[in-house]
DNA sequence: CATGAATGAGGGTTCATTCAT
DNA sequence: AATGAATGAACCCTCATTCAT
C-alpha cells in the first residue's frame, strides 16, 4: 500500500546508485528504470526527461544537503565557528554517502553546460549561506571589511570542492572529517603566522 | 605560405575552436577536421582517435601554460611574489585566450573518466610548481610550517580554477587579471586581518 | 492478420532475400531492416548484432534442412536407398528455395573465419547423418567394410556441394533435381562398370 | 641490380604471405606494400587495383599448380593411373606451400562473386585436365561410358577441394598426401566392393 | 497509472586509391 | 619509376523517448 506509492523517490534513488556504481555515460534510463523496479516508460510520468531526473536528484538531495548545513551553522555564535560548521558539516555528509559523493564530485560533472547551470541554480542556495557567513564575520569585525564577497565565497566553495573531488578520486581512502578544522584553519587565517 | 602550419597544429588549433563554439558533445570529427581544412581522414594520420585529441590538445595547450608559469615564477625572489605571479600568470594566460579558457574551464570536464584522469597527469606538473612555492614560502618562514602540503595546495588551485570557472561562466565579462592581487592577499592571509 | 508474423522470423526471411539479392557484402542491417518492414533498432532486440543475423539465419535454415533430410532417409530400408534419398533431398530442399541456395551456397561463404567455423558446427549434423549411412552400409556388407569414415564424408558431402555451386553459379538454369540418381551411382559405384 | 627488379613478383609473394598470416580482411594494401618492400603507391603501377592482385597471384600460382599435374599426369599411362598422379600431385604441392594452401582453400573464398568468376576463369583449365582424363578413361573403356562429363568432374574436384579444406582447417595437422591412394579409390571404385 | 516493444537519428573510424613531387 | 601524404565514402549500433494496450 505504501511501498508503491514514491515512485518519484524511488527513481532518484535508483538513479544515485546505477551512476555511482556505472558512471554517468553508462546510465541508461533503462538501468535506472531497472533498478528502481519500475518499467521503463514508468520514468516518463514522473519526470520530463533524462535530465530532469538528474535535475531533481540533485535538487533533491542538494535541498537536504543545504537545510542541514543552515541548521548547523544557524545555532554557531560567531562567523569563524559557524565557517568551521559549515565545513565539517559539509565534509561530514558527504563522508556519510559515498554513493551522492561520487555523483556530485565526478559524474554529474559530465553533464553539458545546460545542465551545469541548472544546479549551479540549486547552488546558489548554498553560496547564499557562505555569503552571510562572510558578511557576518565582517560585519563582527572579525573578518577584514572590504572583502569582495564573491571572490571570498569563490574560494571557500572552490577549497571545499577541491578538497572534496580529491578526497573522492583516492577512493574516499582517508578520512576527509579529520580534516575540517586545518581547511578553515587556512581559510582564515591563509598560509602565513596567526600574528 | 598561408597554410604552411603544419596539420598537427592546425588541427589542435581547429578543434579548440570546434569545441569552443559547439561545445564538447557537438564536435563531431568531421566538424574538426572542416573547421582544420582537411579530410576526415587525415586527422587519423595525427591522432590515434577522437580523444587522442583532446589529451593532445590539452597536453599541448597545458604544456605552454605550465611553462610559462615555471619561467615567470622562478625569475620572483620569495615565495610570496612567486605565487601572486603564478596567479597573475594563470589569469593572464586564460584571459588571453578565451576559445581556451571555455574549453579547458568547461568543455574539457564533460570528458569521461578515462580521459580526465589523462588530463591530471598533464595537471600534475601545475601542482608541483604550487608545491615547490609553498615548499619554499615554509623554508623562508614567510608562511606557517607544518602546513598540510596537499591541503594548501587543493586551497590554491580549488580557488583559482573556481574564481576562473566563475569568470568564464558569466562570459569572461569582467576582467579577470584585475583579481589577481586580491586573490593572493586572500590565499596567503586569510579572511582575518593581516597582522 | 497480415504481418501477424514473429518479428524474428519477419527478419530472417528478409535477411535470406537481401542477401541473395544483393549479395553479402552489400547487405547493411538497415536495408534488412527496411525489406522486414521494421526500424533499424529492432534488429537489434531479436539479434545481438549483424553477424548473430547470419548465424542465426543459417542454424534455423539449416535445421529445418536437416530435419527433412534426418526425416526422409530413416524411412529408408538400406543404406543405399538411404544415400539416395539424401541426395535427392538435398537437391530438392535448395531447388525449392532459390534464395537459400544463393545464400548457402554462394554469400554465406564471404563470412570471416569466425562466422565458418560457427556454421561448420551447425553442418556437424548433417555429417554425423552422412556418417551414420556410411556406417550401416558397412555394417550391411552393402559398402566396403574399413572405408575411411573421414575420407567418404568429405567425399560425398564436397561432391554435392560442389554440384549445387556449380548449378547455383550456372543461375540454377537446369534441374538438379534430375542428377540426383546419377550422382548417387557415382557415389556408390565411382567411375569404373559396375561389375 | 637484379633484386629491384621483379616488383611484380615481389608483391604478389608479399600477398600470398600477407593473407596466409593476417586473413582476407585484415590484409590492407598498405601492408602487402609494406611487406613487399614497396611504397603503397608503387602498387598501383603493376596492378590495377586490389582485386588484381588477387586475381593475378591466383592466376600466377594456379598457373604454376596446373603447369606440374599437366606435367606428371602426361607421362602415365592409363586414364586411372593419371588421375591417381593427378590427386597426389595436388596434394603434394598444397602441402610444400602451406601460406598457399591457406589462401586458396580459406581466404580467398571471402572474395566477392566477381572476384570469384575470375578465380574460376583461371581454374577453368584445371578442370580441362580432369575431362581429359576422364574421356580417356571412357575411351579407354576402363570407366563406364556414358558418364555425364560435368558431373564426374564436379565430384572430382569436390571432393579434392573439401578433402584439401578439412585438411588445412585442421590446421594441416596430419600428412594429405598419404590419402591420395584412398581419395583415388574412392573416386574409382565407389563405396561398393571392388568387384 | 503502468507497461515495454518499437522507433530512428547520429558519429567515429578504416582503407583503397590518387597525385604532386 | 617511385613515393606516401591526403582523401572521403560508407556503416553498425545505442538508447532516449513514445504510445498502444
Amino acid at each position: 500500500m505504501k511501498n508503491s506509492k514514491p515512485k518519484y523517490k524511488q527513481i532518484i534513488e535508483a538513479a544515485v546508485e546505477v551512476i555511482a556504481e556505472n558512471g554517468y555515460h553508462s546510465s541508461q534510463v533503462s538501468k535506472i528504470a531497472k533498478k528502481a523496479g519500475v518499467a521503463d516508460g514508468t520514468i516518463y510520468l514522473y519526470f520530463k526527461n533524462k535530465e530532469d531526473i538528474l535535475v531533481s536528484l540533485f535538487q533533491d538531495k542538494m535541498g537536504q544537503f543545504i537545510e542541514k548545513i543552515e541548521q548547523e551553522t544557524t545555532s554557531r555564535q560567531t562567523a569563524e565557528e559557524k565557517l568551521l560548521t559549515l565545513i565539517q558539516t559539509h565534509f561530514k555528509q558527504l563522508a556519510a554517502d559515498h554513493h551522492l559523493a561520487i555523483v556530485t564530485q565526478l559524474e554529474l560533472r559530465q553533464s553539458n553546460k545546460e545542465l551545469r547551470q541548472k544546479i549551479n541554480g540549486v547552488l546558489k542556495r548554498y553560496l547564499n549561506v557562505i555569503d552571510s557567513i562572510i558578511e557576518e564575520g565582517m560585519e563582527e569585525g572579525l573578518f577584514r571589511s572590504g572583502l569582495d564577497l564573491r571572490l571570498v565565497r569563490q574560494m571557500i566553495f572552490g577549497t571545499l570542492d577541491e578538497t572534496v573531488t580529491n578526497w573522492v578520486m583516492k577512493d574516499q581512502r582517508y578520512n576527509i572529517e579529520d580534516q575540517a578544522e586545518e581547511v578553515h584553519s587556512l581559510i582564515v587565517h591563509g598560509l602565513t603566522h596567526n600574528r
